[in-house]
DNA sequence: ACTTTATGGTCTATAAAAAGCTCATTTTTA
DNA sequence: TAAAAATGAGCTTTTTATAGACCATAAAGT
C-alpha cells in the first residue's frame, strides 16, 4: 500500500480507534495495562486509538475484545447479518471469475 | 505482536475475509482487478480473504469498500449504534486513568 | 478439446511497522 | 501543592509485512 487511503477507510479507522479509546477509559484501564494484556507495545495501542490504518488487524481485534468493543460477536451486527444473507449463495458461485469476452463479429 | 491470537480475533478475521471473498465473486470481480483498484498486490488480497491477521487495517478497509462490504457506513451497524450510545459520555470521562490507590491505613 | 484466464502458492529484496527505550507534559491523587 | 502516574511524542534497532516475480494448477470460455 503506497497510495492515499479513501475517505471511507480513514473514517472507519478513526471511528474504530475512537470507540476503543472511549471503551478503555470508560472501564478505567490504563494504556499500559491494555497493551500488556493484548501483547503489544503502548506505542502501537496509541496508534490504534488514533485510527492509523497501518496497524495490523489482529492487534486491533485483540484490543477491541479486551476493552469490550465487539465487532462481530453479536448476531445483531451488520456483518453477521450480511453473512447470513450471502452464506447460502456461496455454494452456487463459480470459483473463479472472468469477463465474458464480447467477441467482435465483423463477418456480416 | 509476538503472541498467539485469541479465538475472537481469529474468528473475526476469518469471517471478514470470507465475507470479502463472497462479495467479490458475487460481483464478478477478479482478484487482479480488485487488487489494482485497492492499490495492493494480489498476494495481499489473498491473505486478506484468508483472514490473516497480520494484514493492515487500511488495506482491508479499502478492499471491503470496493467489493461492497460496508462495516461502518450504515447507521444500522453495531459500531455506529455503539458510538452513539457512548459519544455523549465522552466529555464526562477523565482524560487519564488511574487506579484509586487504596492506601493501607495501619495506624489505627 | 483447446485456449485463455484466474487462482494458489513460493521465493527474495525492500519498505515499513513494531518494540523498546527516553523525555516532557498533563492529570490525578494524597 | 507536591508526588505519583498516565499520556504523548520522538528516536533507533529489530522484526515483519508487502511487492513483484515466478510457476503449477484449476476453471471458464470458445
Amino acid at each position: 500500500m503506497t497510495r492515499p487511503y479513501s475517505r471511507y477507510s480513514r473514517d472507519a479507522g478513526a471511528l474504530l480507534g475512537g470507540l476503543i479509546r472511549a471503551a478503555r477509559t470508560e472501564r478505567g484501564l490504563s494504556a499500559q495495562e491494555v497493551a500488556e494484556r493484548a501483547g503489544i507495545s503502548r506505542g502501537l495501542l496509541q496508534r490504534i486509538e488514533k485510527g492509523k490504518l497501518t496497524c495490523a488487524m489482529g492487534a486491533v481485534f485483540e484490543v477491541a475484545a479486551i476493552v469490550g468493543v465487539r465487532l462481530f460477536d453479536a448476531d445483531e451486527t451488520a456483518l453477521a447479518r450480511h453473512l447470513n444473507q450471502t452464506r447460502d449463495k456461496l455454494a452456487l458461485l463459480p470459483k473463479s471469475v472472468r469477463k465474458k469476452r464480447t467477441t467482435v463479429r465483423d463477418d456480416f
